[in-house]
RNA sequence: GGGCGAAUAGCUCAGUUGGUUAGAGCGCCUGACUUACAUUCAGGAGGUCAGAGGUUCAAGUCCUCUUUCGCCCA
């Protein structure tokens, strides 16, 4: 064995000898019952970040913990296809070929895809296995394979004939760079500055204000009007004329260039600043459109003028304003953003004119202009933004601009390419929630799903029961195709329902619209394309050009990869699977998409523990980030520090919700691995190869010394700790738990004491007392490493395999029992008393204190620790010491250990510490400075004072021995009688040195 | 606007149902190549627990308010 552990030679190794034995697959003859978990599948876009090292570290630790402890354990592992993300890479690939998707066609553009997926879309599989996951790679799915396509097939035409998945037309947001519909929780919110402009509508007429003729000159008229809540007097000017008659009516509003989409303003029925115009009209500017002013409770008082203008094509709420009114959405904003005039030219009879505009364009002709010009025929087919800027700049010159101010905003964007979404009017498929909801929504209140930590089950529940129905369909070509057909034949009933529509959503310089079939179609929805049509017998059919969001699949994941719909044994031993570990951001995209459909097709929970981990932040806080180029690459760290020191480094620092990454732990990990590495090597050479043959090497209970029970004590106290933590999903606890354990108690004491156990038996060589006691020693060092091996291969797997393999050259690590150790069995096992060991525990603590009340003398008095010195300890209960004093003379370094009683004289030329019953004088032969000895004394007098007095106060207070309890108040009375004696020695020692 | 979380040593973080002198790693200072390990060992310094008020015999811990920061939802 290296006198240093080396990660990268042995990781690779391990993991062939796992695979090769199939140490990953499920066991079935076992008692335990099963244990499984699905993986989040990482997208085979992706590459390993932080956050999927330290979810599937968390799940390996779970998944080895449960396999050790007998269960039936199986890991699902797969990747996810990525609807858009897989489609803008093998887009761009193309691009540089100087090719688009349309050139390609639909089928080339997939095959290219399939193509791409093979070459690169098992990246991310093997940087997990480099992390050291134990996955059952022969359940590998993907979601876009053969038979995850069937499961989704199935879902959707089983929920389309509940009637829980339907066609709409309906307002959707639209990447325009995506050229796709997504769902809500696809788009993010950020506050950003905005503007909101105030803009004139002029009415066609002046309308009196109110019942009476309106005055300016009339102060009792203006203070009635200006009564009015919210009116702001600054707009008189261009709200009123010299008569004081109303002429216009001002909106504010934020998106300026949608006024060409304009159908109304609205007012709040009761805002009595407008409730005479109500009914009236108003003219759009540059349009010239007559704009009908309505009542309606979605124009807010309190926001800009209280009049709001209508565009029920671009914009959600808009929208449901115009359905109530009757208002007809026309569209002025293109599938890619630009404007496009396109609706109203059709409405004008204009539109030929601008195909022949098109058509002349694209042949290099001569353009012929417009028969009839338009002021607003210059804002087609220019960026909506760049156009919010011309149509502004064109209020202000014809006088309708009256004034903007900042504004919050918090546009949506597209999570994926951060481009501000548009809400757009289109026909989608959509999922209807609040049924399925329901019964995911109890099973959490019943607490047959827990969430870890708690409270995310709130935020769970607040989505789950304020749900909105989920559109599902998206206009991309990679993905889960809809599995709908339509008729085509114009004689069929069916036929001419799916007739295609066009609507306004179209492309500047590309008339053909998107293929988009009328919202009233009959589509014929089943798994395969269907021979012909069921009504007219027609063959023309056309399958629906959707594909559904890459999330439905994944919705079906722990049904999917264990074979649904089929009734496969899988499904059979493994669902419900028991925990579901993932990070917080997906809760409601994914958790609680799949607790809907593992309800609905199973009638059962997926998983009955989500473990929500935390989320590792950069170093300032921040989320990481590839572009900004503040991302930590966890394979740079399998590369440094070996995969078992970035899987326990994470998890050290994986408390809280929110975690800043530290290089430091996980060198601190690799620290610790090397640490395991050593003490092992250790333990190794003290044992022979004919002790480890034995089956279990006979310990009796006569030949263990009081630290033999303290660290069999502390294993077991360990052991336990680190059980219940792993039950509680406490990680970083249980891996804090491992390294004090290991480091503290193992290496820095009971090891070191050991060491005397050999030299004993040196000295004692031949002898059967020497034979026993050695035995003991190899006895309870090998038990304690390799109990603490197997309870740290669940966090480290590597380095314990290969430690392993120097004990047990014939076991795998991976398929050893987990350390059933209950504090309780440590008498049963040792054949031991109760009194034995907690005597033994208690001699132990003052052993090290004694011990350590030397060093700190020797540090403090410049003492060499390699120089030998008389140390001499006054006791009042000698038997204590004596009974370690072999390890307290080897570990003081004392020339020569006195152990007297109190009544002895105190030594003069000494150092000297107190410790619980006893004081400990270091014997100087040169010079004392009796000062340094003195102050240093003084302090540890004034400490102590100030700490006695401090439980003396409480003692004496009554109400405290009334309320407290008892424990507490025993303890308090025992602190009280050890500080006062510890302060008379300290006294009776500065009296003794200042006499 | 609503909700959640965080604020503890120079840095990154622990701190169980309130109960001895608030801990760890790193960093810093002092000393040591002690036959498993310098990725080590021994010792040390360093904290008004964000601020204010309250409950309690007792508050880093519970309650209220304030400040700062992060996240989510609308």
């Amino acid at each position: 064995m290296d006198t240093v552990y080396k990660p990268q030679n042995v990781e690779e190794k391990w993991y062939q000898i796992w695979m090769g034995k199939k140490a990953f697959s499920p066991r079935f003859d076992t008692k335990n019952g099963a244990f499984s978990i699905v993986i989040p599948p990482p997208n085979i876009t992706g590459s390993l970040h932080m956050g999927h090292a330290l979810n599937n570290t968390i799940q390996d630790i779970l998944i080895r913990w449960k396999r050790m402890k007998g269960y039936s354990v199986c890991w699902f592992p797969g990747t996810d296809h990525a609807g858009i993300a897989t489609q803008v890479v093998v887009e761009k690939e193309l691009k540089k070929e100087g090719k688009t998707r349309y050139q390609l066609g639909r089928e080339k553009f997939i095959e290219r895809v399939w193509e791409w997926k093979k070459q690169y879309g098992g990246i991310i599989e093997g940087q997990l296995k480099k992390l050291g996951v134990s996955c059952d790679w022969d359940r590998n799915s993907f979601t876009m394979d053969e038979k995850r396509s069937k499961a989704v097939q199935e879902a959707f035409v089983r929920l389309y004939k509940k009637g829980l998945i339907y066609r709409g037309h309906r307002m959707v947001n639209w990447c325009v760079r995506c050229l796709t519909a997504l769902s809500d929780l696809e788009v993010e919110h950020q506050a950003e500055v905005g503007t909101l402009y105030y803009l004139k509508y002029p009415l066609p007429h002046p309308v009196p204000y109110g019942k009476k003729k309106f005055d300016f000159s009339n102060s009792e008229q203006v203070n009635e009007l200006t009564s009015v809540p919210g009116f702001d007097q600054s707009l008189n000017q261009h709200l009123f004329d010299s008569e004081g008659n109303m002429t216009a009516v001002v909106i504010a509003t934020t998106r300026p260039e949608t006024i060409l989409a304009d159908m109304a303003v609205a007012v709040h029925p009761k805002d009595p600043r407008y409730k005479h115009l109500i009914g009236q009209e108003a003219i759009l500017p540059i349009i010239g459109r007559k704009l009908k002013i309505i009542a309606d409770e979605w124009a807010d008082p309190m926001v800009g003028t209280g009049a709001v203008k209508i565009t029920p094509a671009h914009d959600p709420n808009d929208f449901e304003v115009g359905e109530r009114h009757g208002l007809k959405p026309i569209v002025v904003i293109g599938l890619n953003g630009n404007m496009t005039t396109n609706q109203i030219l059709e409405e004008e009879g204009r539109l030929e004119e601008k195909k022949a505009q098109l058509e002349a364009r694209a042949e290099g002709k001569e353009i012929p202009p417009f028969k009839e010009k338009r002021n607003y025929d210059k804002y087609d087919g220019i960026d909506r933004f760049k156009c919010r800027e011309e149509i502004v700049k064109d209020l202000k010159e014809k006088g309708y601009w009256v004034k903007e101010e900042p504004w919050g905003t918090s546009p949506g964007r597209c999570a994926r390419c951060g481009t501000i979404i548009e809400p757009y009017l289109s026909i989608q498929w959509f999922m209807k929630m609040k049924e399925l909801a329901a019964p995911a929504v109890e099973v959490v209140k019943q607490g047959k799903v827990r969430f870890h930590p708690e409270r995310f089950s709130k935020l769970y529940l607040d989505w789950m029961e304020n749900i909105k129905d989920w559109c599902i369909s998206r206009q991309l070509w990679w993905g889960h195709r809809i599995p709908a057909w339509y008729c085509r034949n114009m004689n069929c009933h069916r036929g001419k329902k799916s007739q295609i529509q066009r609507f306004g959503g179209l492309i500047q310089g590309d008339l053909k619209d998107p293929y988009q079939i009328s919202p009233d179609a009959d589509p014929i929805v089943q798994k395969d394309k269907p021979e012909k049509c069921p009504d007219c017998g027609g063959t023309d059919l056309t399958q629906d050009q959707d594909v559904l969001d890459t999330w439905f699949s994944s919705a079906l994941w722990p049904l999917s990869t264990m074979g649904w719909p089929e009734e496969t044994n899988d499904l059979r031993d493994f669902y419900p699977t028991q925990v579901l570990s993932t990070g917080r951001d997906i809760i409601n995209l994914w958790v609680a998409r799949m607790i809907m459909m593992g309800l609905e097709f199973k009638g059962k929970i997926p998983f009955s523990d989500v473990y929500i981990h935390a989320t590792i932040l950069d170093r300032e806080g921040k989320r990481m980030s590839k572009s900004k180029g503040t991302g930590v690459d966890p394979l740079d760290l399998i590369q440094k520090y070996g995969a078992d020191a970035t899987r326990f480094g994470m998890i050290l620092m994986s408390q809280g919700q929110d975690v800043r990454f530290s290089e430091e732990r996980i060198q601190q990990a690799r620290n610790f691995a090397n640490k395991v590495w050593n003490a092992s090597r250790f333990v190794r050479t003290n044992l022979s190869d004919d002790f480890l043959s034995q089956i279990q090497p006979k310990i009796e209970n006569s030949t263990l010394k009081f630290y033999d029970h303290w660290i069999l004590f502390k294993l077991f106290d360990a052991a336990a700790r680190i059980e219940k933590q792993l039950e509680q999903f406490d990680f970083p606890a249980a891996a804090f738990q491992l390294y004090d354990f290991f480091w503290d108690d193992f290496c820095d004491w009971y090891v070191e004491l050991s060491k005397l156990g050999f030299q004993t038996q040196k000295e004692m060589a031949g002898t059967a007392a020497g034979e026993s006691r050695l035995t003991a020693v190899r006895g309870i060092l090998y038990f304690v490493l390799s109990s603490a091996l197997k309870l740290l291969h669940p966090f480290m797997p590597f380095l314990t395999e290969e430690i392993w393999e120097n004990f047990n050259p014939s076991g795998l690590m991976i398929h050893e029992t987990w350390p059933a150790l209950q504090i309780k069995d440590i008498l049963q096992n040792f054949n031991a008393s109760r009194n034995n060991f907690s005597s033994s525990i208690s001699q132990m603590e003052l052993f090290m204190e004694t011990v350590k009340g030397v060093r700190n003398m020797r540090a403090e008095s410049g003492i060499s620790a390699k120089q030998e010195t008389p140390i001499i300890i006054r006791a009042s209960d000698l038997q204590i010491f004596e009974k370690m004093r072999q390890e307290l003379k080897a570990f003081t370094q004392a020339s020569e250990l006195k152990i007297q009683p109190e009544s002895e004289k105190i030594p003069q030329k000494a150092f000297s510490c107190q410790i619980p019953g006893a004081s400990v004088y270091l014997l100087l032969e040169g010079v004392v400075d009796l000062n340094a000895e003195l102050s240093r004394l003084k302090e540890e007098y004034d400490q102590s004072c100030r700490e006695l007095n401090q439980v003396r106060n409480r003692l004496m207070n009554p109400e405290f021995s009334e309320k407290a309890k008892k424990e507490i108040v025993q303890a308090a009375q025992e602190k009280e009688k050890q500080l006062s004696e510890k302060m008379s020695r300290t006294r009776e020692r500065i009296e003794s040195l200042t006499q």
